[in-house]
DNA sequence: AGAGGTAGTTGTATAGTACAACGTGAATTG
DNA sequence: CAATTCACGTTGTACTATACAACTACCTCT
């Protein structure tokens, strides 16, 4: 039992680590894009627009932040809003060409982070540990 | 390598996904004590005290940063400084007592929340997940 | 003694976040 | 169908975490 409990600290300690440098790196790497405003805009482009209470509800953010946070994208001109013919208090929120084009630039630069930070693990490690991943996190989502 | 590629941009998401996450989950779960904090308090637990500059290296966190988190932590009693006889300029953090019993009770309920959201995980992959995380965040800090 | 470096604090600014109060429009129901 | 309730989004306010720059106090070395 031992090896086990040393198994989670580590994996909470190192969980812990990397979520509190997630930020700061994004942010040195990507001046243009924060991490949220990355992840918010992705998840438009991936979802082919969507609303704010949607990404609220997706993200655990309270709607007033994403109401903000898609102020300052449609400031910048990555974000476009499309007033819902049926429900006039709807708004879709659709990434601009030029929205489309910064996030294309940002994923691929992250990506090319990752790979970087990948590169000397062989494939079988690479897939155990997205494995890992995708479960724990599913396992955080269904527990909160 | 279209697998490897999938691999890589997985474990991106996810280790975004759960850093995004991972600051509002702890301030919900240990309001007394925010994820910053909390990490700087067991850090001088762990190391049986240490200077602010310490602190601030070790978590690349600007030395401002670090003063007003202890300057909190100090007000809240749960750590005190300890001017270094040797060198004035220097103080030299411990936890107090009650600082100390804080971090104990919520390291003890981190890890409770950690190993319920591991419970269904075999040793063997619990090891390996800790193994991955520790060589994926020694690759980050070397890279950047 | 003077120059330059180190430890820490404080002023200022910014991002991200939540909660509460609000306005507007949709839906339900008595 | 009028009134109430509900859903969507914005705005006011406040707080936390953070960085950078300017500063004070102190140490070290020549």
């Amino acid at each position: 039992m031992a090896h086990r409990d040393d198994s989670v600290e580590t994996i909470q300690q190192e969980m812990t680590a990397f979520a509190r440098r997630a930020r700061a790196t994004a942010a040195r790497m990507h001046p243009e894009l924060s991490l949220v405003s990355y992840t918010l805009l992705a998840h438009l482009d991936d979802q082919r627009g969507c609303r704010a209470t949607d990404l609220a509800a997706h993200y655990f953010l309270d709607k007033s932040t994403v109401s903000r946070q898609i102020a300052a994208l449609e400031k910048l001109g990555f974000v476009e809003r499309r007033v819902d013919p049926d429900d006039h208090r709807v708004q879709v929120l659709h990434p601009t060409e030029k929205g489309a084009q910064v996030l294309a630039n940002v994923t691929a630069s992250r990506r090319q982070a990752f790979h970087e930070r990948l590169a000397d693990w062989d494939e079988a490690d690479l897939d155990r540990f997205a494995t890992y991943l995708l479960r724990y996190n599913a396992a955080q989502e269904r527990l909160g």
